[in-house]
DNA sequence: TGTAGACTGACCGTATACAGTTAGGATGCA
DNA sequence: TGCATCCTAACTGTATACGGTCAGTCTACA
């Protein structure tokens, strides 16, 4: 018999609409975010738009707007390069940890079928940059990240980074433009140094990755999203 | 004229509330937390009640139980070792981007601040360390890293260590008992290299500083908190 | 005596209700 | 015309209400 769907609940649907709606640009930076309006426009009761709110708040993706409400956090380019540096820090972590488990063979079933995703995901990209699919990259990228952590057995790295992940993938939307064919020959070669279980070669290459984005904002404004 | 008593409101009263009733062991790993319960224990409704163990289930400090409610998170020890080595990482990082700063002068009166605190902090350690004050001794302790980290420049290493703040707390009441001498000898250290603005020997104090707490759970047993 | 099934009470998620506060406009005065 | 004050409507935070589900117990039958 097949398997019932899952009813996730409606705090967490919230949550999950409210982030692709600022990720889209349907929420602009800085915009108000009222709960009433929120809640007609889902169909719920204001009181699971409330709980979403607040923990978008806790994550700093949303921020108070003057004394009532919140609205959509600004990023200036110093939050940016912050976050940015967290998060290579914790992603040199995470090609390092993966590749040391690769060369004590330390991999399970459930890292093997990361694996085999991984080599589809590269693949799939490969094909995507003949057409105009800059959001999908986008997400492959983003996706791409998340199956290193998970092969890097620190479940906590990943958790770690979850909070700014929306911030991310706004940066990302911004910094990768005409720029996925040299992204994703700097993942594959991530990729490969990983299995090969060269841990230093896996994090040397995952720097150069992860400071070239931070470079680009060299040339950006101080107040960009 | 006296400033007002900001009041800050219910969830985040509840919060921390929760947050220290887990640490003092007032809530033990597993319990279930009833919403019912603790909503007259406080004296409030439940509304705020289930926004605060919202926010907490989301940091990981509460899970699931079962198929309803929730209750306080069971850390085992790898997961301990996971967390305290994402913390290393990040906390090596602060270490670092604080000697930068002091090295080309970059500190502002925010910082000198911080730095006058600092000494202050350490010596009333110094102090405590003859009586029996082990529950401060935790509390000076992470209060030293919040305070490196805000001397590193950059925010979100505070904000994304803060969802685990909690556990660290818990870590540290275990393995911190009886080497509080050697800590806080290490703490001083830090802060000196820091200040003579040598990044590298700040970062390398800091990762053996913290690479010792991830060692002492080699002796520890598998089901910890 | 052990197990399966039904029932009931407790608890959770969501909706609705209410009260206090705030922002913004309108009005009056300079 | 510009500014200050007052008022009102809207919106937020918290409380209460309600419906559905889950767990635990009790009973009946093997």
């Amino acid at each position: 018999m097949e398997k019932l769907i899952p009813q996730i609940d409606l705090v967490e649907s919230v949550k999950n609409a409210l982030f692709d709606a600022i990720l889209t640009g349907e929420f602009l930076p800085g915009e108000k975010l009222a709960q009433d309006e929120l809640a007609e426009k889902m169909g719920v009761s204001r009181q699971p738009i409330i709980q979403a709110l607040r923990i978008l708040s806790e994550n700093g993706i949303l921020c108070p707007h003057g004394k009532k409400g919140v609205a959509v956090s600004k990023l200036n380019k110093k939050n940016l390069q912050n976050l940015l540096q967290v998060r290579r820090e914790l992603d040199c972590l995470a090609a390092r940890l993966a590749a040391k488990r690769a060369k004590i063979r330390e991999f399970e079933d459930h890292d093997y079928e990361q694996i085999d995703s991984l080599k589809k995901l590269i693949a799939l990209s490969q094909l995507q940059m003949k057409g105009d699919n800059h959001a999908n990259l986008v997400r492959n990228d983003l996706e791409f990240h998340k199956m290193i952590r998970s092969l890097s057995g620190n479940t906590f790295i990943q958790s770690t980074l979850e909070p700014h992940l929306l911030h991310q993938s706004r940066i990302f939307y911004i910094t990768t433009v005409n720029r996925h064919q040299v992204i994703w020959e700097q993942h594959e070669s991530i990729f490969e140094a990983i299995l090969s279980g060269d841990a230093n070669e896996a994090e040397h290459l995952t720097n150069a990755h992860t400071v070239e984005a931070e470079q680009l904002f060299e040339w950006y404004q101080e107040e960009i999203l």
